[in-house]
DNA sequence: ATAGGGTTAG
């Protein structure tokens, strides 16, 4: 009797048909065995696998006799609720008073948990009960053991336990190979698939996808072509959506357009991470248009696809249009979290909005009960700086419950010197200086701050200060995509073909911006030389030298897409509205922190960033 | 009953 009930029951959790298992349930309480056996157990186990964790839980407070099955089942119900803190609380609370002892399949999950926390500590604490126990010999919690230590960045000792797997395969070399590739070491990824005899699409997408974390984007692409050429198929999204947000880092049109493609011919277009990716592919590849278009066409949006247009639409310089689709989201009833709360306090210091933006974080502590991040502080002090309330910035600063970084007091410096607050930014400038600066942006503002009060010994501290730290300056460069061309231009008079070209154009160009009254502003050059040579600096500048190329090389007409690794400095950033003017072209720039769209002599960041 | 891969900020 009992064995058929079992099997349905386990046809309703494979089929994830929690309505057909209720009914079971419901027959099994009738008849007096839900206590008999194997089925509450099973039960458990199927409410994990639909979600139902309440229903599960019910069931396990509610057993005489818990078995270690019993507790095995209902931590894999938390761990797959994706609540996985419950799962390690519960245990610690109440295992050892039902005189049990942990058997192998309860330390699998609960270094789930561990890993899903990045709890080293307890992991540790895991692992050591582990080695003690009767089952130190497993290899499927050895495997357990890998993942927890690779996902808590602990590399090497996962690597020393996957040594100890005396039957490896594919899942334990899949942990093993993510963990390297998470943390960047790309050979030893690499090596450790080839030496699979079948890699599968889940080492694959392990070790490509981990690359992307790690920021080995071009990498990924040339082993995503290597995948594809061994006829590997993609019979699931999970690698696709990888691939989209490299192109998206990369701000690679072409490319996301390309692997778009793809996903539509495999079919994969209504997997949500896949159109979640989509719209911020095409956000961060300056074409925001296509952003909304691929954002409408979700037919079931969720918070990450609302966050994720408003996040683009806010970096764009789009406030308003973001602050009304945050409306249209809380009307359809879903929850922000505290990454949707960044995006809109962003748009709203774009626009000015300082009490609205101040609305905002307010009822993201106070109505989403959402914890603020140095990130949320951020954007508050942003909205302050914009809007001149730099006092309130300061005091913002403060009183921040974090430990303030040399970015964060240079921002603040920054705004200073846009608004004319000498003694302010001298105040800034003693204790940025007390903080030990590193970057080398901080320095042209610290150097700035000083010379701008004339405390000129100040001045020359910093520079001395900087000869004695050897500053090393990340070196800047530019890249313009023209549809499957694209040219990296670095800063300095470039040995480009058609270098005599650009060099006549910029020259015409530098003319007419002086005629409209255009003076070269070279407080932006660090280096100690004479006006003359700092004012060539500026005119070899990495963007600058990137619009000149795709003025002489792009459809006439068509826009211009630059990308810049480090900020675009305040000249360049004057000439590019002058340029866009001029030529009567639409430039988008995406620089390290955000986008630039110049049209007609403005640029919709509104001069501040 | 236990083990591996994916999206939004920075």
């Amino acid at each position: 009797m009992h064995h058929h009930l079992l099997q349905s029951l386990r046809f309703c959790a494979t089929h994830r048909r929690p309505s057909d298992g209720k009914t079971l349930h419901a027959h099994i309480h009738k008849i007096g065995l839900d206590q008999y056996g194997a089925l509450p157990n099973t039960l458990i186990s199927i409410y994990a696998k639909c979600g139902l964790i309440k229903d599960a839980l019910q069931l396990f407070d509610q057993m005489p006799h818990r078995d270690q099955v019993s507790w095995a089942s209902i931590l894999t119900a938390y761990n797959q609720s994706n609540l996985p803190n419950r799962a390690l609380s519960v245990f610690a609370h109440s295992f050892f008073r039902d005189c049990l002892q942990p058997d192998h399949f309860i330390f699998a999950s609960l270094l789930n948990s561990c890993a899903a926390l990045n709890a080293l500590q307890i992991g540790h604490q895991v692992h050591a009960q582990f080695v003690l126990s009767p089952f130190s010999s497993d290899d499927v919690v050895k495997s357990s053991l890998v993942d927890m230590y690779a996902k808590c960045g602990s590399v090497d000792v996962a690597r020393a336990v996957f040594d100890t797997i005396s039957s490896k395969n594919s899942i334990s070399l899949t942990a093993m190979i993510s963990g390297y590739a998470r943390s960047g070491r790309k050979s030893e990824a690499i090596e450790l698939l080839r030496s699979m005899k079948e890699a599968n699409l889940f080492s694959w997408t392990a070790l490509i996808s981990g690359l992307i974390q790690s920021g080995h984007w071009v990498g990924a692409f040339h082993l995503f072509i290597a995948m594809r050429k061994e006829g590997i198929k993609i019979i699931d999204p999970f690698i696709l959506s990888s691939v989209i947000g490299a192109s998206a880092n990369l701000a690679a049109l072409e490319l996301g357009k390309q692997v778009h493609c793809l996903v539509l011919g495999l079919g994969f277009e209504s997997s949500l991470y896949v159109s979640n990716s989509l719209v911020d592919m095409y956000a961060k590849c300056s074409d925001i248009i296509a952003a909304k278009t691929a954002f409408n066409s979700i037919v079931r949006k969720d918070v990450v696809s609302w966050t994720s247009i408003i996040v683009g639409l806010a970096q764009h310089g789009k406030a308003k249009e973001a602050l009304v689709l945050y409306n249209d989201m809380i009307s359809t009833g879903l929850n922000p979290n505290e990454v949707t709360f960044v995006g809109l306090i962003y748009a709203c210091s774009h626009v000015g909005l300082v009490d609205k933006g101040l609305e905002l974080f307010k009822s993201m502590v106070e109505y989403y009960g959402l914890n603020p991040s140095l990130q949320h502080y951020t954007c508050l002090l942003d909205l302050f700086s914009r809007s001149g309330h730099l006092d309130e910035a300061e005091n913002l600063l403060n009183t921040m419950p974090f430990d303030l970084d040399e970015a964060v007091w240079a921002s603040l410096l920054s705004a200073c010197k846009r608004h004319g607050k000498t003694q302010m930014g001298t105040r800034i400038a003693d204790r940025l200086m007390g903080l030990g600066p590193k970057d080398p942006s901080t320095f042209i503002l610290l150097s700035n701050a000083y010379a701008g009060a004339s405390m000129w010994e100040n001045v020359a501290k910093v520079r001395n200060l900087m000869a004695t730290m050897d500053v090393k300056k990340e070196p800047a460069y530019s890249w313009v995509h023209l549809g499957k061309e694209s040219q990296v231009f670095y800063a300095g008079e470039p040995s480009h073909p058609m270098k005599d070209q650009m060099s006549v154009l910029l020259k015409d160009l530098d003319d007419k911006m002086r005629k409209r009254g255009y003076v070269p502003d070279t407080s932006y050059v660090l280096h100690d030389m004479g006006k003359q040579e700092k004012e060539n600096q500026l005119f070899w500048h990495s963007e600058r030298l990137a619009v000149a190329y795709g003025l002489l090389k792009s459809v006439p007409g068509s826009v211009i897409r630059v990308v810049k690794n480090l900020r675009v400095c305040g000249d360049c950033h004057m000439v590019l509205k002058l340029i866009c003017s001029i030529v009567g072209r639409e430039i988008i720039v995406r620089d390290a922190s955000r986008f630039h769209h110049f049209k007609d002599g403005r640029c919709s960041c509104s001069d501040f960033w």
